[in-house]
DNA sequence: CTTTTGTGCTATGTATTCTGTAGCAACAGT
DNA sequence: ACTGTTGCTACAGAATACATAGCACAAAAG
């Protein structure tokens, strides 16, 4: 699977809308979550696997690779971590955490 | 696959917090994909289907029971649409589009 | 040096999920 | 009765993810 950029075309039809790159990253299994634990600061592939209930490596290493690319986290000493791109994604994540603790709520009283 | 409500676990052992259950259910293929496009309002399966670069109605399928047990979506005369939660939902997601525009300006300055 | 420890990551076989196409059953209109 | 539209299911093949084992490299310990 090659890295895709925004501007490229997407599963088939669409115009390459930047969005659309991010919605087909995103909806690839573990890559919310990856980017969501790398909020607790540079990790490293071990302890990366380890907060995503030890998901398997390949699948991890083949994310990560496709996060690099997309310039969305960086490889250096001592880790993997967000580049600044990356950090701004991922406080938009923090939206969704708050909005979920609100969803749950209101799916236990109905 | 059970729909898996918050509160409950995800995936092995994480601790059933909602925004892993919604990191669950956003990072299955197609299901950002086509909360995106319910933001043009009510539509049928049909046209959801089309909206979505024909998507293979299994899975269109599958993704709007899930979105219903879910409560993000729902299913009256006249097809599918946003709840109140998906609607909030929804607006984040309008700022994943705003970010996206932006992340592919700096890649293609890099 | 040799051994241990920690690291990032690949290999491989199996299980799960997605895909594409065909087409059915229910209903509305003509 | 016939045609069109709708929501959806069946099925088989392709793509993806999975778990487990373990390699290659480097730094530290003996």
């Amino acid at each position: 699977m090659e890295p895709k950029k925004p501007g490229s075309r997407v599963r088939g039809s669409t115009t390459g809308r930047p969005v659309m790159v991010l919605f087909d990253v995103l909806g690839q299994r573990w890559t919310l979550r990856i980017l969501w634990e790398l909020r607790h600061g540079r990790l490293n592939f071990r302890d990366l696997r380890a907060r995503c209930d030890d998901i398997s490596p390949t699948v991890l290493n083949a994310r990560l690779k496709t996060l690099r690319d997309l310039a969305l986290v960086d490889h250096q000493e001592g880790g993997y971590a967000y580049t600044d791109a990356g950090a701004e994604l991922s406080s938009q994540l923090a939206g969704f955490d708050r909005w979920a603790e609100n969803w749950a709520k209101s799916l236990d009283l109905s």
